[in-house]
RNA sequence: GCCCCCGUAGCUCAGGGGAUAGAGCGCCGCCCUCCGGAGGCGGAAGCGCAGGUUCGAAUCCUGCCGGGGGCACCA
């Protein structure tokens, strides 16, 4: 029996009880049901008898007893005690209880999935570093964050495309450019120029495919310098981000959007939408129309069009590609843009409540012997993320980025990821799908066979170890949902290091092969079809944060 | 000055108004005659401060204190 299942069981309690005439409430839509956090509170609590209390016009324990009294007779429920200011304690009968593990098993990959999001179109855009150098740690907890973010919103059932925005078209690119023909050239980095290692690094690779430009003068030289080193960044960066684990489905060039006149599009468009004025010299958006805090600049005085103008393009070709809701993950630093983005979409004659999410996360802080390390390409103390995943593995990296939510300020000690990685959490997970693997092996070792779903007597799993864990399985569908709707992929790493503590548990507490000569039992079969449906959870739930579930570690 | 995020155990972090606030790491003490000890059990240890809302607040509201980030005709 699911939660859901049991949730429709007390909403139809409370509507017998209305339909009796005992009881005088709204039947309420959702029932909300909880796993109790303490054993002799019963698998699932509920705290219905409080909520309507009021509107009942009745103390919440005696309406919890007319509750309880129609819930008693409904099928699976083993027990309803009322407890505490009201709260209705339920208890499964362990049948119902232990066939979750067949829904478990027979779902396979499946299983967590849901329609929460049917339908609904995404557009998620995240990362989008620079194309000027190396994807560093800055931008590594966006990778993990939105790549999880991407999996689970298509557990969701949403159809989800990621998306990277290169922003190819800025002065930052000639100032790369500028940085590699200084390097050519063996001078110093130009005064706010790049002056990372990977620029002469780059910078040698190109020589070494087209050694005249070191000979060339400055003005010739920048413009292929400039696409050179471009092309080179961005296929770095792709490469370093798929050997991350993750992908972009589109990858969005703003100098296209210039070459091919949306950007000028867009500023006619908003015009018509009638929010453009122009002010010495400038076309601006009135973006304080909606919200913002001052209006923007399009167009400069000196006809360049602005990084926002580009924006609003960018904008307006995600919406016209049908996407119901664009999903914006940017740092901190750039908490000021959520309202002129929000403002944008307004002006554009969309609903940005509907339109735009732009999701805040903080800047993660590193650490190195107790020093804070200022993320400086200047002080050569950057940390890119190839340096981290050839430090610990791509597992633990995008677990530990993963693993916390985006509106805590991480602190990441670069020595402490380094030296101590069994000190991961991830490995405690992991280790779940390892020792579940190892044990189904063993199982078929011994000639047991389990597959048979008539040869699972699930009734036989009434251990209070095997209970919690059956009810820690039941929890990983909606927590799925929840990650999904709430955009927090956390849930889903703090949901497996809990279910990984009550399997381990389960395992410490209950023996499920056959020891020595010991025979075959329905309990040792039973207690298989629970290991595997743990593995199933396990892998399904390490799958969606991009870590892989071992057969062995 | 204004705006956003944060302040929970020694450390890193969970905790969508619910009953006795959790995990990992670290520390102390236990558990290998049999499924993988990368495990389990026990112990010490905590919601920044002050008000308010509520039957009930770590959670919601206000103020204060502390930390981080942001307030461009830059990108």
């Amino acid at each position: 029996m699911t939660p859901a299942e049991l949730a429709d069981a007390v909403q139809i309690a409370v509507y017998t009880a209305v339909q009796a005439g005992e009881l005088d409430v709204d039947v309420p839509r959702d029932i909300h049901l909880e796993r109790s956090r303490r054993r002799d509170h019963g698998d699932y609590a509920s705290n219905i008898a409080m909520q309507l209390a009021k509107s009942a016009g009745m103390p919440p324990r005696e309406l919890a007893e007319i509750v309880a009294r129609h819930l008693r007779g409904a099928g699976g429920v083993r027990a309803v005690e009322v407890a505490g200011p009201g709260f209705l304690n339920i208890s499964l009968d362990s049948e119902t209880a232990g066939r979750l593990a067949l829904t478990v098993v027979a779902a396979g990959p499946a299983y967590g999935r849901s329609e929460t999001l049917r339908k609904q179109r995404i557009n998620l855009e995240f990362v989008s570093a620079n194309p000027t150098g190396p994807v560093h740690l800055g931008h590594t907890r966006w990778a993990a964050v939105g790549d999880s973010l991407r999996r689970v919103l298509e557990a969701a059932g949403a159809d989800v495309v990621s998306e990277y925005y290169i922003n190819d078209a800025g002065v930052q690119m000639q100032k790369f450019a500028a940085s590699l023909y200084a390097a050519a050239r063996g001078l110093p980095a130009p005064e706010d120029g790049y002056a990372g290692e990977y620029i002469a690094d780059v910078t040698a690779r190109i020589l070494a495919a087209a050694p005249q430009l070191a000979e060339m003068d400055e003005a010739a030289a920048l413009p292929e310098l400039l696409e050179r080193g471009y092309r080179m960044m961005l296929a770095d960066i792709a490469a370093s981000l798929e050997r991350f684990g993750v992908h972009f489905d589109v990858w969005f060039s703003e100098r296209a959007l210039h070459n091919s006149g949306r950007v000028d599009e867009a500023i006619a468009t908003l015009r018509e939408q009638g929010h453009v004025f122009d002010l010495d010299g400038a076309v601006w958006l009135r973006t304080t129309d909606f919200g913002d805090d001052k209006d923007r600049v399009l167009v400069k005085a000196d006809g360049e069009k602005t990084y926002f103008a580009a924006d609003a393009a960018y904008y307006l070709d995600k919406r016209s590609r049908g996407f119901d809701t664009c999903v914006y993950l940017l740092g901190a630093d750039h908490h000021g843009y959520i309202n002129r983005l929000r403002a944008l979409a307004a002006c554009a004659g969309d609903d940005p409540d509907r339109s735009v999410q732009v999701l805040i996360g903080q800047l993660v802080k590193l650490m190195r012997g107790g020093q804070e390390l200022k993320m400086s390409k200047r002080a050569g103390t950057v940390v890119t993320l190839d340096e981290l995943v050839d430090l610990v593995g791509v597992d633990a990296a995008r677990y530990s980025l993963a693993r916390a939510s985006t509106d805590s300020q991480l602190v990441l000690d670069v020595e402490e990821i380094t030296r101590a990685a069994p000190e991961n959490p991830v490995y405690y997970v992991q280790y779940v799908a390892a020792r579940t693997a190892s044990l189904a092996r063993n199982a078929r070792e011994l000639g047991l066979n389990w597959s048979a779903p008539e040869s699972f007597r699930p009734q036989l799993l009434v251990d209070d170890r095997e209970a919690l864990l059956l009810g820690a399985l039941g929890e990983f569908p909606r927590t799925v949902a929840t990650a999904a709707e709430l955009r927090e992929p956390h849930r889903i790493a703090r949901y497996l290091e809990d279910l990984a503590g009550t399997y381990h548990r389960f395992y410490d507490g209950c023996r499920i092969l056959p020891r020595g000569e010991e025979e075959v039992s329905d309990l040792h079969l039973a207690r298989l079809w629970l290991n595997d449906a743990t593995r199933t959870v396990i892998s399904n739930g390490l799958a969606m944060l991009g870590v892989s579930a071992p057969e062995r570690m």
